[in-house]
DNA sequence: CAATCGTTATTTGTATGATAATTAGGGGTG
DNA sequence: CACCCCTAATTATCATACAAATAACGATTG
C-alpha cells in the first residue's frame, strides 16, 4: 500500500449507495484514477465489465455513461471506451474528486489545495464583501456562530465548512461555485489529520470573525487580507504533520 | 414502432452528434439550465420522457444517468428526478456550460468569466513561470508564434486559445485544469462578437509576448502583471461591444 | 386524538435478448 | 499506391419483464 494512502482504501463491494450501476461507476472509476487503465488507453468492453462485475450490460452502460459524463471516457462504437486525458477530467466533480484524493498522496494534494485556495479565497472574500445579499449575511454569520459555539473539535468542522461555503455562495458568481466541492472535500479531509494533531483550534475563530467583520461592513480590502491571514495559519497547521515526510527518501520530483 | 413520433424526434435534430441518448440529455439539460425546470422541481418520469422523445426507456435512462453525473439531477425510487440546487451543478463542465451560455444573457457571462479570469490567469502565469518544464514553455512558445503567424483574425483564435491552455497545463496544478474549458469557451464565443468589431487586433500579440517572456525567464511577478494587462486590454474591448444601447442581438451560433 | 404499523401504488433499478448503426481494419482491385 | 467494398467488432437502441425501494394512504391501536 501507498504509505501516504492512510483512508481506508475500500475496495469492491463497499458503497452503502446501494445502486449497482454506480458502484461499477466508482470501481471503473478509481481504476483509472490510480492508472490501472491510463489516458489513451482502451478499457475492457462492454461484455467484459458484465462478466467481471456478475452485471447485466444494462447496468454497465449506465455506469459507463456515468464516467462519459464526467469527462474519464469517450465511448466510440466499433473502438470501445478510451480514457480521456487528464485535462479533460471532471476534477471538480464530487464522485471524480473523491476518487483522485484516494488515489494520490494526501500531502500532495493539500498543497495543491492550498496553492487554490490561496489563489481564490481572498478574492472570494473581497467579492463577497461587495456582491453579498443580506441573507447570504446572515447564513456567514449563523455559520460563525454555530462554528464558535461547538464545544468539541469535532463538532466545528461542518460549521466551518458552511462558513466558506457560504462566503463562496456570496461571492454571486456561478462560474466559482465548483470549489465548493473541493473546499468541502479539503476542509472533511484535513480535520481527518488535524482532529488528534490540531493544538490551537481556538486560533481559528478570531480568523474566521475578521473576515466577517470584514464581508459585513463591505470592505473588500479587508476581507481579502483577513482571508489571505486564515490560510496562511491553515498552511502551518499542514506543515505541522507533512513535514515529517522530509526524513523519508526523496518522492518523485515536481517536474514530468 | 409508432410512426407518429418522427415529428417528435425532429425537434431534437438540431445537434448533429447523432447519439439519441446525448440529444436527449442536451434537450433535458437545455430546459433545466433555462429554467422550465427549476432548482426543487421534480421533472416528468421515466414513461413520460419515453413518450415526449420517442425514444426507448434505455436511452432516456442513458441521458438521465448522464445528467446525474453532472450534478443537475438527483434520482430516487418512487419520488423521481428532482433538480438539484444550482451550486452543485457542474457548471465547468463542457456540457453545461454550453447550455449555460445559451441560456443566459451574452453580456452577464463575458462579466462572470472575466472576473473570474482576473482571479486566476494572473496567478496561473505566476505559477506557470515557476512550474514549468521545457516541453510545455515549448508548447506556450510555439502557439505564440501560430498567434501571430495567422493572416486573418480567424486564424488566430485557435492559437490564442492554446496559448492560454498550455498556460494554465503549466502551471502543474490540476484542480485548476477545469477552468481550461470556460477559457476555451470564452475566449471562441468572444470572437463570435470581436471577429467584427475588433478594430486592433495587433495590440494582443505584445501583450502575450510579454507574458511568454516573463514565463521563459521564470519570472512569476512578471508572468502575473503582464497577464493582467493583457486582461484589461480584453475587458476594454468587451466594454466596446457590450455597452451600446441598442443590443445587437447574437447570431445563433452553432454551440461547438 | 396521536402514534404506530402494514399495505399499496408509483417510480426507478436491473436483467435479458434481440436488432440497428457505426466504423476500423482487412482484402481485393484498378 | 490509391481506392473501394466487405466484414466483424463494438456501441447504440429497442422491447419486455421483474425486482427493489419508498412515499402515501389507511387501518389499527394505545
Amino acid at each position: 500500500m501507498n504509505p501516504g494512502n492512510l483512508g481506508q482504501k475500500k475496495q469492491l463491494a463497499k458503497s452503502n449507495d446501494s445502486n449497482l450501476h454506480r458502484k461499477v461507476a466508482q470501481s471503473i472509476g478509481n481504476q483509472i484514477l490510480t492508472g490501472v487503465y491510463a489516458p489513451g488507453a482502451i478499457l475492457p468492453n462492454e461484455a467484459d465489465w458484465c462478466r467481471i462485475y456478475g452485471a447485466s450490460r444494462t447496468t454497465v452502460r449506465e455506469a459507463v455513461k456515468t464516467l462519459n459524463a464526467k469527462g474519464l471516457l469517450k465511448s466510440r462504437t466499433k473502438v470501445g471506451s478510451r480514457v480521456e486525458p487528464r485535462e479533460n477530467w471532471n476534477i471538480l466533480d464530487r464522485d471524480v474528486l473523491s476518487w483522485h484524493i484516494a488515489a494520490m498522496d494526501p500531502r500532495e494534494f493539500f498543497a495543491s489545495v492550498q496553492q487554490v485556495r490561496k489563489i481564490l479565497e481572498p478574492e472570494i472574500a473581497a467579492l463577497a464583501a461587495v456582491n453579498r445579499t443580506a441573507a447570504q449575511l446572515r447564513a456567514i454569520t449563523q455559520a460563525f456562530e454555530d462554528m464558535s459555539n461547538a464545544k468539541r473539535g469535532r463538532d466545528s468542522v461542518e460549521p466551518d465548512v458552511r462558513f466558506h461555503l457560504a462566503l463562496l455562495a456570496a461571492a454571486n458568481n456561478a462560474l466559482l461555485s465548483p470549489f465548493g466541492i473541493m473546499i468541502e472535500s479539503a476542509l472533511t479531509a484535513m480535520f481527518e489529520f488535524t482532529s488528534t494533531h490540531n493544538a490551537e483550534p481556538d486560533i481559528f475563530i478570531p480568523r474566521h470573525e475578521s473576515i466577517l467583520k470584514a464581508v459585513a461592513r463591505g470592505n473588500p480590502m479587508a476581507a481579502r487580507r483577513a482571508a489571505l491571514v486564515l490560510l496562511e495559519d491553515t498552511d502551518s497547521t499542514i506543515s505541522g504533520f507533512s513535514k515529517p515526510a522530509r526524513v523519508k527518501k526523496p518522492r518523485k520530483a515536481k517536474s514530468a
